[in-house]
DNA sequence: TGTACATCAGTGAACGCGCGTTCACTGATGTAC
DNA sequence: TGTACATCAGTGAACGCGCGTTCACTGATGTAC
């Protein structure tokens, strides 16, 4: 009757977790649609048909690690765009929040932006579904701003996709810039923090 | 000593071309990482060995591809951002060209947005060229809007790039909405709309 | 124009290989009494 | 606590299949004279 997980669910745990690390592994070099299951397998240590245990197929795998990075994305783009500070103050955190997350998640932020438009359907809707709910999310912070007082909630929403889509886009561009030298990467930041001004003084001036 | 091609090699490109249409219409449910030759050369009804006679591999194939997707953009680029109307007028020929060319060619934009961030690099690093050489060409056209006057040559660089990545994500965007009903294309081009709008206002505000 | 030879796009058989999936199984863990 | 039975995560053999690549080939097209 208690509710510690027993041995064995705790065991068939840790080798779902394991699946789903060497997944992401894998998908670093290639996408979701061209994994194989045994590869899966071979890279954690068990038997091919263990795969069975936790996932009908590698697409159902693909969603589960759709939960697990978008699920580490939300605290931060909640504080991304939250409203303390001035404008300039904003940005800079935001452009240090995505760099912080690429490099502390790159494979996660590699899969998310490979399998957005990747060929497996399940997938890319569960991304799409996710990103939606950002979305959502990023519009009831907006919402919050004095900025936004005279904004109705569809334009809201727009404004809140554009956020979205740009961060995304950012999050990429800091990816391939990851082995690069210190030049390029400020380079890369310097670009997307332009990119976000630009985007902010769209948002102020909207009612002129 | 004539410049007419011969037989031979009419016959040869003719392949070719079907391989390459081929392949494009197999890409529209998976990626280039899975794509299998001779799932190609099925297709096309030859033999799997007269793949070679064309490309070393599917890579290739995918380069290849990628020239030919992004070549049909170029006009369209240029047009989208031309200097001619007001700045509604420019926006609503922009989605309105956009549009079109989604419906024209759904299997270049599909593949573009696919292969971006997809899992085969030679086609990742064409698409990225490709795309700069548009934001080259982008910049160029928005040098000579008047409003650019006090514009440096980097802060127009950065504009064009957005504008290049906003131009795909909407492509991206309609594409899902071709076979949806014409409430959900209407209100995706009204998104897309605001979203120009808002970049616009952002680029003529850039120098308050 | 006709002939003899060279080129080369496409063929078809053959190969070894890794794939996804099935199945009956094992043995550690869980549960009922 | 001890015992007898149930559960079920992971196993390992086996399967049929399609893959990418090799190779020597064929026969239409091209070229030199």
């Amino acid at each position: 009757m208690s509710h510690t997980v027993g041995i064995r669910q705790a065991q068939k745990q840790k080798t779902r977790q394991a699946l789903l690390d060497a997944a992401l592994h894998l998908l670093e070099e290639q996408s979701l649609s061209s994994l194989g299951l045994r590869e899966v397998t071979r890279a954690v240590g068990v038997a091919p048909t263990a795969f069975y245990r936790h996932f009908p197929s590698t697409a159902d795998l693909g969603v589960a690690l759709v939960e697990e990075a978008l699920g580490s994305l939300h605290p931060m783009i909640r504080t991304t765009v939250s409203t303390a500070g001035d404008s300039r103050q904003r940005i800079d955190r935001a452009i240090e929040l995505i760099a912080r997350h690429v490099a502390a998640y790159p494979a996660h932020v590699r899969f998310i932006a490979r399998e957005r438009h990747g060929g497996v359907q399940p997938v890319r809707e569960a991304i799409r579904d996710q990103l939606a709910r950002f979305a959502e999310e990023v519009r009831t912070e907006l919402a919050e701003d004095p900025v936004s007082t005279d904004w109705n909630d569809d334009d809201l929403l727009m404004l809140a996709h554009l956020y979205v889509d740009q961060m995304l886009s950012t999050a990429s561009l800091f990816l391939e810039t990851l082995d690069a030298p210190e030049e390029e990467r400020i380079r890369a930041a310097d670009l997307a923090r332009r990119q976000l001004r630009l985007i902010s003084i769209g948002r102020r001036h909207w009612h002129d």
